[in-house]
DNA sequence: CTGAAAGCGCTAACAC
DNA sequence: GTGTTAGCGCTTTCAG
């Protein structure tokens, strides 16, 4: 390839890496070499010998969860054109399944790692750390990030909520949140709820915590058991917008008016609150936004410029709809 | 590392790759001094060196579409401790995205190469070919696959669909579809239906084409025009539960009884779609089942069984409910 | 601006 | 069963 162009090797990986700095002629013969062998430069040797992948590793907990999946396709997209790849990892949820794969992810000798959430184990962080690599948490915020961080304030979106449902007259409130035991972010976000509901004078709230995963089905069976527990409950907030749907469909069949009878506010903006009936109230997260920004963030430091770490908040937005 | 054992350098590789072939006191002593040195094997120069990665490129539409994230989850479960990590590339529903991530794949001489659909550039069937790696199709059925295809067939979704209806006593159809010039496998699912219905003497069934993705905004606005267009339809396919909800709700809206006025069929067995009001009837994609099979397909291919191409067809499943 | 030489950390023959 | 010897295809000094 090199014969061909009649230039030496190390020229050919000159021209590949900065094209400019190779005289216009010597370009032109490699890129036609380039061409009629139809030439593809091994990025595995390449991270071998510069000892820096181009890889990116990204753990989040379940690419089931549209949230996340938001974020992937935001952050693909951000990092499009730019030759880095993601290199993919559920957690699961698991803390341990997280430092395994970010164990195994820097074997890859990636350029940088992207987490979700803030808490990891010790090792996690230590392997992480000697790594010396661009380390980006994100869907949190934290004053002591491991290097960045871009999300958003969980606790804040439960304040929120209380906020807007006390404005539309809730007297007594109720809260269904799933897997909250494993989900410590759907837990943050009951937490600043239930802490405004107290400060606000409100009694505390009933709650129903669901095992599993969050579901329209949960969400059902969830309310089902509030009103059981109280039937004066007249606002509910879901910690996820399927939840909701399941609960809004729940209120149909028990005959209960929502935003009359019962007002419904769900988390997440799904793509289906707005069409629902009544369209949800709810409350989006920058799912978007985080890839994008973590992109942003990530060429900065990739390509040179060494700003240094940083919490980043991105913030929530309520989306008032008729459901409240 | 090898000195710390008191071993050679190429002792210690074969101690990494097949444990049972060097003799059990060196083994112990390079597990010792693998956790002394808390040694971690780089899988970049393994890549190199052997020629062969150990990546796996997975290629689909669109990682927001829960579709493809159930395929993908179950896949990552599937090959789960065996070494590879999936690569993971969206093409956007564009045939000129998936060539140009073929080829970078490529460049990572991945272990095998999945890719959702049967329709591809030429280019990129050629670029495959010739890597010599196992080729994975899924989503759809072909007789002759690049190498192996694991699905189902979406014209016999459509067929399924119709025969559902035309049971349960549907008098004139209609069919509501999402970016269908994009996503040809929704195309697939309207002419079997369509196909089916001719051939059981309905009338055509009144179509609406959305020309973006499915979305329950788009099965509400769907609904409105179909019944525009012909206040006489009472039943409707739609293809994507997203579509059917937004129906669901609009039908309520309007007043219309569900399934007494108005039959509604989806397809893919969201989540939500049995917490629905009423239960939603739709098919359910064997979307798990690919991954795992995938999985399986890969792990003999890749631990030398050396089993031919194959279509496998893991087909769909009718889930009645009340909403038909 | 270009070429030569020395590896990156591992695997893969091949001897011992 | 274990050690030796060559590279894998690139990047990266360092000279010219």
């Amino acid at each position: 390839m090199a014969r061909l162009a009649g230039v030496s090797i190390s020229t050919v990986s000159r021209a590949l890496r900065q094209p400019d700095i190779v005289s216009p002629d010597v370009r032109g013969r490699i890129d036609e070499a380039i061409a009629r062998l139809s030439y593809r430069r091994n990025v595995v040797a390449g991270a071998l010998a510069s000892a820096r992948g181009m890889t990116i590793g990204v753990i989040i907990p379940s690419i089931i969860n549209s949230f996340f999946a938001a974020t992937i396709e935001a952050l693909e997209q951000g990092m499009a054109g730019s030759g880095y790849q993601l290199l993919l990892g559920n957690t699961g949820y698991s803390a341990e399944t997280e430092r395994q794969l970010v164990s195994s992810f820097l074997a890859w000798s990636p350029a940088a790692m992207v987490l979700t959430g803030r808490r990891h184990q010790s090792e996690t962080v230590g392997a992480l750390l000697s790594s010396q690599i661009p380390v980006l948490e994100m869907w949190e915020l934290s004053d002591h990030p491991i290097d960045m961080i871009v999300g958003f304030s969980h606790r804040s979106v439960g304040q929120i909520v209380l906020q807007h449902l006390a404005r539309r007259g809730a007297r007594q409130l109720g809260f269904i949140g799933a897997y909250m035991d494993k989900d410590y972010r759907t837990a943050d976000r009951r937490t600043g709820f239930v802490e405004a509901a107290l400060q606000s004078g409100y009694d505390a709230p009933i709650e129903v915590h669901l095992p599993e995963r969050a579901s329209a089905i949960g969400g059902a069976t969830g309310l089902k058991e509030l009103l059981a527990r109280n039937p004066g409950i007249d606002a509910v907030f879901c910690s996820n917008d399927m939840i909701a749907l399941g609960a809004l469909f729940e209120a149909g069949r028990l005959g209960l008016a929502v935003p009359g009878d019962l007002k419904i506010c769900g988390f997440g903006d799904l793509e289906f609150a707005a069409a629902c009936e009544p369209p949800l109230t709810t409350v989006r997260p920058p799912g978007r936004e985080i890839g994008l920004q973590i992109a942003k963030l990530l060429r900065g430091r990739l390509e040179g410029t060494t700003d240094g770490g940083g919490s980043f908040d991105l913030g929530v937005e309520l989306v008032p709809r008729e459901s409240t």
